[in-house]
DNA sequence: GACCAGGTATTGC
DNA sequence: GCAATACATGGT
């Protein structure tokens, strides 16, 4: 066990059902189990005492956890200057002010969106689910880390029929081989300028600006990266009119997740 | 039963 | 170039 005073500006909830990842599910009060980087963590949050839960989660509490979670970086600061920015922006920061973007796995961020697509939450945490029982590894019995673009590789599509993920099953196998072989290569990818890095990843079928934006966001923790779905365009429209995203500055990305998040929770804002 | 879902590729003008 | 349409599947 793993305990860690004095965290503010996190809220377990908040982070995990605010749309960035799929793994996640509350399996208390406050608490969640999930998946990442091959291993199954649990988490509680009681006032501002993070408590995490797994085997040898000390070790990986440096490694891993303290990272995925961005426990280094201070929300306060950087709220403070999006709500600076614009008073609406204000309003969605304070909508749901314990969200943080986790620094997630490029593969499975890649992935995870290109499931997503014309897709729905609850049915995109589902064909995950089933792509990682059918074809990942059990880390611990009835838990299954993300499959390794290898193992997806060497499938065929008829193999990857049983997720259910519909015409999305080309893609992911496009995907797969172009990162396994190196014909897409995260290593030049993370260090690439932004348009650069958009235009590697929209090599392979079925991503395009969208799901390249969501995979450099939360696969690379590039913060700056600004990505546009139907909920982000709506609330353009209605908030920020003709705005760029270049007006949200470098942390153009963590503003797009409070401005997602609180569209999303309130629809009839745009009815 | 239509309509929609964190889009994209393809087609038609 | 840019607007329309198909795409698998399941939830509402």
């Amino acid at each position: 066990m793993v305990i860690i005073e004095n965290i503010d500006d996190f809220d377990l909830s908040e982070t995990f059902n605010c749309g960035q990842c799929f793994r996640w599910n509350q399996t208390a009060d406050n608490t969640f189990t999930g998946i990442a980087y091959s291993r199954v963590l649990n988490v509680t949050k009681e006032k501002n005492t993070l408590i995490l839960r797994g085997t040898n989660v000390e070790k990986s509490f440096e490694s891993i956890w303290k990272s995925y979670f961005d426990l280094d970086s201070d929300y306060k600061k950087i709220k403070l200057h999006l709500s600076r920015l614009d008073e609406n922006l204000a309003a969605a920061c304070q909508y749901a002010p314990g969200i943080r973007i986790l620094r997630q796995e490029p593969w499975e961020t890649l992935c995870s969106f290109i499931i997503s697509q014309n897709n729905n939450i609850p049915r995109i945490k589902g064909i995950i689910e089933r792509f990682c029982q059918l074809f990942g590894e059990e880390i611990e019995p009835r838990f299954f880390a993300f499959p390794t673009c290898e193992t997806v590789a060497n499938l065929s599509l008829s193999e990857l029929e049983p997720i259910k993920c519909g015409f999305r099953d080309k893609y992911i196998l496009d995907a797969a081989r172009k990162v396994a072989t190196g014909s897409v290569n995260f290593e030049v990818i993370k260090n690439l300028p932004l348009d650069k890095a958009r235009s590697e990843l929209m090599k392979i079928k079925g991503v395009g600006p969208k799901v390249a934006e969501c995979t450099i966001l939360y696969g690379f923790y590039r913060l700056e990266a600004f990505p546009v779905d139907v909920w982000m365009k709506r609330a353009m429209g209605a908030f920020f009119p003709n705005k760029e995203p270049s007006y949200f500055g470098e942390f153009a990305g963590v503003a797009q997740q409070y401005i997602f998040h609180y569209s999303r929770m309130n629809p009839s804002f745009f009815e």
